[in-house]
RNA sequence: GUCCCCAUCGUCUAGUCUGGUCCAGGACACCGGCCUUUCACGCCGGCAACACCGGUUCAAAUCCGGUUGGGGACGCCA
């Protein structure tokens, strides 16, 4: 059987968005689920708005999110000469012609049709030109562009699309377009269909914002004669007012690199982005690598387009909260060992890193991370909220500052007195801390809440958290006392 | 103006091809309860949708037609 080739080709123009990383990520599912291979193409024929920054950002991004491929990076411009060469062969073969209409006549023929309400494509000005009329226009010195020919057929074309089924379009709404610019470089129509047949790429997968593209990229398969790629097109992803997404009018949020750096587990984003237009036809929502591979096939596509709900503004959600729920899911879910090396660069970022934590105290990181993963919503909690637990700088919340420990003043007497009492305790466990501090509850009369929730703010800084008293264990006794002990500095402040 | 695609809870979606098992299922979000030293997690429960109008049929979310709505494209951008 033939291997399946399939390809990802953004321009570089900008950074990875959430889009173009879904369309990455299907390419990339297919071809892993057929054994085929992933070719990476920087179309960069655009030389007005390529950038160095936006190739790199695009690379980061799709390295960060695991998307690996199989060849490539190739780069558009560097196959120039092929593209040319096409073109001069439909040239040659009469499926095109050059054209000598300047851009700011069709411009002008364009805005007055629209003015019109008229349509407003290509009149066919030079199609029919003679040899003669041609030669003398060149040795005027004109400059033309090159045209392709679409021919005159009744009826209509049409390909099979794995999506959407079967698309048609009358040839003649078909008007004839541009392949190479004035200036000699050749467009995106042409380039892209150059640069697939030779990458040998026999499926297509891409937004429906390209069908009107496939229609014509079909004519010049033909012209050029070139077997068909399959294609496919998925639907597109809007945001709440059914605006196409854009790192313009959306900002940070639809980028790829907003997730790295809010502390988004790489694989959360992309189990995300998978159900954003295809689904596997069963319950199921969270899958495995090899489980997305496994299931993923294009005819569960969806043709409809979906909606990336993200709020501009909102307090509680940073992103689209399914998203957040699926971070959330697989931080408490995955492979401790997993999350330890991601939590690692986090705490390395803040110069909390211990390298202990690989060697002696490996346990007691695991351990630690394990403990309080359940509350957190994404890798920068870790060196946030639970920054007590690596490090003995860490802010207190005014909140629970003023809920747990000023609204009871005698915790400066009372929370140094516990620590003498755990610091005196002959086994330092869960059940006798416990014990000793209902005990002492008791003597002082008083709910046991009151210690509890007012050594939780001291000891971690935070509102919540874990069981208190396996916070202690976690701590160890010295730290705790320590922490217990020096508190005058909280009621002095208030 | 022309062409193309689409239409189920607020959002992601199942169900549409192969009409009846769907007074429409799941997830997120939201609300309530349980658990609890806190907050989460977890568990249990609730709210919430077939755009509209016709037609076909014993029967329509599902088939057909129309309307409306949304999106995309119409570049010497990709």
């Amino acid at each position: 059987m033939e291997e399946v080739r399939v390809r990802f080709p953004p321009s570089p123009t900008g950074y990875l968005h959430i889009g173009g990383a879904r369309t990455a990520l299907f390419n990339w599912l297919y071809a892993k689920k057929h054994n085929g291979k992933l070719i990476l193409r920087i179309e960069d024929t655009d030389e007005e708005r390529s950038t160095q920054a936006s190739i790199d950002g695009i690379l980061e991004g799709l390295q960060w999110l695991g998307i690996d491929w199989d060849e490539g990076p190739y780069f558009q411009t560097e196959f120039a000469a092929d593209h040319i060469t096409a073109a001069n062969k439909l040239l040659a073969s009469g499926h095109a012609y050059k054209c000598f209409c300047t851009k700011e006549l069709l411009e002008q023929k364009r805005e007055a049709a629209v003015a019109a309400k008229q349509e407003f494509g290509y009149d066919g000005t030079c199609r029919h030109l003679t040899a003669a009329e041609v030669q003398e226009k060149e040795s005027q010195g004109i400059p033309s562009v090159i045209r392709f020919k679409v021919p005159v057929r009744h009826g209509s074309l049409g390909y099979d699309d794995q999506v959407l089924g079967c698309i048609e379009r009358a040839y003649s709404d078909i008007e004839d377009f541009v392949i190479v610019r004035s200036n000699g470089k050749p467009l995106y129509l042409l380039c892209n269909v150059v640069d697939d047949i030779r990458d040998r790429i026999t499926h297509v997968l891409r937004g429906q914002d390209h069908m009107s593209n496939t229609t014509r990229q079909v004519l010049l398969y033909e012209a050029l004669q070139a077997k068909l790629p399959v294609f496919a097109h998925m639907p597109l992803t809007l945001d709440l007012q059914k605006r196409k997404i854009s790192k313009r009018s959306h900002g940070e949020v639809v980028a790829v690199q907003f997730y790295r750096d809010n502390g988004f587990i790489p694989w959360a984003l992309c189990n995300f982005l998978c159900l954003l237009g295809w689904n596997p036809g069963t319950e199921q929502e969270f899958f495995s690598r090899e489980e997305l591979v496994e299931t993923f096939s294009l005819s569960r596509i969806s043709r409809v387009n979906s909606v990336f709900n993200f709020k501009p503004g909102d307090p509680k959600f940073i992103t689209d909260p399914k998203l957040i729920a699926i971070n959330e899911h697989y931080l408490r879910t995955m492979d401790l060992d997993e999350l330890g090396t991601l939590v690692r660069k986090e705490l390395e970022e803040e110069n909390l890193w211990n390298p202990a934590y690989e060697g002696a105290r490996r346990d007691w990181y695991l351990a630690t991370l394990n403990m309080i993963r359940d509350r957190f919503h994404t890798l920068k909690d870790f060196t946030t909220g639970g920054r007590a637990y690596f490090s003995d700088e860490y802010a207190i919340d005014p909140k629970p500052l003023a809920k747990n420990v000023l609204k009871f003043p005698e915790l400066a007497t009372w929370l140094p007195q516990l620590a003498e009492r755990f610091a005196t305790l002959a086994e330092f466990s869960v059940e006798e801390t416990e014990r000793v501090s209902r005990e002492m509850a008791d003597e002082l009369a008083i709910k046991p809440g009151v210690l509890i929730n007012g050594m939780r703010t001291v000891l971690t800084g935070q509102l919540a958290g874990p069981s208190m008293f396996d916070i202690l264990m976690t701590l160890s006794r010295e730290k705790v006392v320590a922490r217990l002990k020096r508190i005058d500095h909280l009621f002095a402040a208030a």
